[in-house]
DNA sequence: GAAGATTGAAACCTCAATCTTT
DNA sequence: AAAGATTGAGGTTTCAATCTTC
């Protein structure tokens, strides 16, 4: 376990009882937290329909029914049907919802800054930066629980060809000299079943699962027997940011250690930013020119990286 | 308005909803966070005396009594009367509690984990210091909304002497040489009121008000004109930490400045370490010897800083 | 009277069921 | 059937009132 866990837990214990008081009903504006987060939502957003509002405050669709109901029947908050949509309730603040939300603003304020002037500058940012990390930590562990990342089954066959043939065009990736022409494209458990090789897959945890990224290694195509190559590794946008990039490598890399493997190549595009931070970050580092005999002239950018030794990063 | 108040309340919004803080349910165990907050300080202290609980949780004591007989009813909790007192109830686990209390950790320990594990290990640093820092802040806060700092009035004679006569004892500063037997510690008010002077006090808000902290300054008897004197600082335990020393200092020197002060001198003794962390965070150098004639050969330490200039803090 | 503890009423939240519109 | 929204039932919390013991 890491040893940042149980501190962890402690002070997010500590900060939430201390958030409850901070939060709790304000006497003077008769306000309950989410009455005051659902107005600075609408008003951030000028307007905003109601079916949003669940995503944004994180609470059931039948308590932000409760809370607009409430808002409108204080006159704080209007809600008009959409031109387009008979179903759905279109939300904006009144003249009196934007006075009220400034009292709320004035107030939390006020309270904030009181707590922050006992902290010095440097302990105000750490404050700031810790709580963004964290609430951004749990935002992306909670995104990602709605994914499986397994290895790859022949029931994913058309699943895994229909991932790349999707995402390879969104970068331009297409015609020849690219690796979306590969054979193995339509039947990729069948490719990834071979000795020396893995591929990984990730999925929706909800069935029917449908196939959302993956990634692999196999030996490199007309290289040195000690080189592999890390191969197809693609994620729906849905997908990005969320950490799946970091599994599939590191779990390639380990296979490929264990398959005896002395050097990680791969082949990319400048266009794949994010895919090129992840390899710099994994101490892989940009080379003058190919390896091997892949076919993929179609890409621009060749990096590689040892597997022997403990070097995790590049630094 | 501080830079970091805006970006922080977004964090903390956004913090609160990912931590899903009111009414959340830990969905393995079937228990509500403030049961598990329940079972975890009463493990964590053995044993515990029911009415400290709202204090530890930070919630009513009619919530906390529902959560103990709900726990008491599942066969988690065991609660005893007092020996001494038939009225309190000391609460322990029982051994099926204390498994309970082990499956909770366990589930809890697991998703704190998986988010930090998207966080490199300088970011989970991060994390734990801004958490510790902003929840002992708003504790600070909150424990100072229940005092209230103003200027010296006459109906605070009373008070003052007593705080002052109860305060310079506990670090032994009693007998001839300390400010303990000054005349004007019987009637405060009265000494403050004069020309280049001033005094605060830190009183209760609750009525009747009790003076629980005070501090002052005056020109430095015997002294150059243009040197003033830092004088009977001085704060109940139940006061210190919270950051009224630096509150009575500022407003001190500022108001040493405009009465045209050049020099701010005070003797006071090592053991009050707080205090004398206080003047060298605020500028104060240590003197080789006394200045004036105040009387006070008990005092063993001496510090002074320069009033002019923007020099706030001796770094 | 004050402190420890409990109970009733009301506010807020979730889950599940329901109604309306697409 | 699916999506937007509402309603009913039940858990959690606070405030105020109450009971018991010191």
């Amino acid at each position: 376990m890491l040893p940042e866990v149980l501190p962890l837990r402690h002070a997010s214990r500590q900060l939430v009882r201390e958030l409850g008081f901070l939060q709790g009903r304000d006497a003077a504006s008769k306000m309950s937290y989410s009455h005051c987060h659902t107005l600075i939502e609408v008003d951030g957003r000028g307007t905003l329909a109601q079916a949003e509002l669940p995503a944004l405050l994180r609470l059931d669709k039948s308590t932000t029914s409760r809370i607009v109901a409430e808002l409108e029947g204080r006159g704080l908050v209007r809600a008009k049907p959409s031109p387009d949509d008979a179903r759905a309730r279109i939300l904006s603040l009144t003249p009196k919802g934007r006075e009220k939300l400034a009292v709320v603003h004035r107030d939390s304020n006020a309270r904030v800054e009181e707590a922050l002037r006992l902290l010095d500058e440097d302990g105000r940012r750490a404050v700031v930066r810790g709580l963004e990390l964290y609430s951004r930590a749990l935002e992306r562990s909670r995104e990602r629980s709605r994914y499986v990342l397994r290895p790859i089954a022949p029931k994913d066959k058309a699943g895994v060809a229909r991932l790349i043939r999707t995402v390879m065009p969104e970068f331009g990736a297409v015609g020849p000299g690219f690796a979306i022409n590969d054979a193995e494209v339509d039947d990729m458990p069948a490719a990834y079943a071979a000795e020396r090789s893995g591929y990984w897959v990730i999925v929706t945890q909800t069935k029917p699962e449908t196939v959302l990224g993956g990634g692999g290694f196999a030996p490199l195509a007309g290289g040195d027997p000690s080189t592999c190559e890390l191969r197809k590794m693609y994620f729906l946008p849905e997908l990005r940011g969320l950490g799946f990039g970091q599994d599939i490598l590191t779990l390639a890399m380990d296979g490929a250690r264990s398959a005896g493997f002395a050097t990680m190549y791969l082949e990319t595009l400048r266009s794949m930013s994010q895919a090129r931070a992840l390899y710099l970050r994994n101490g892989f580092r940009p080379l003058e020119g190919r390896l091997g005999s892949t076919g993929h002239h179609g890409c621009d950018s060749q990096y590689a990286r040892a597997l022997t030794g403990d070097e995790r990063s590049g630094k």
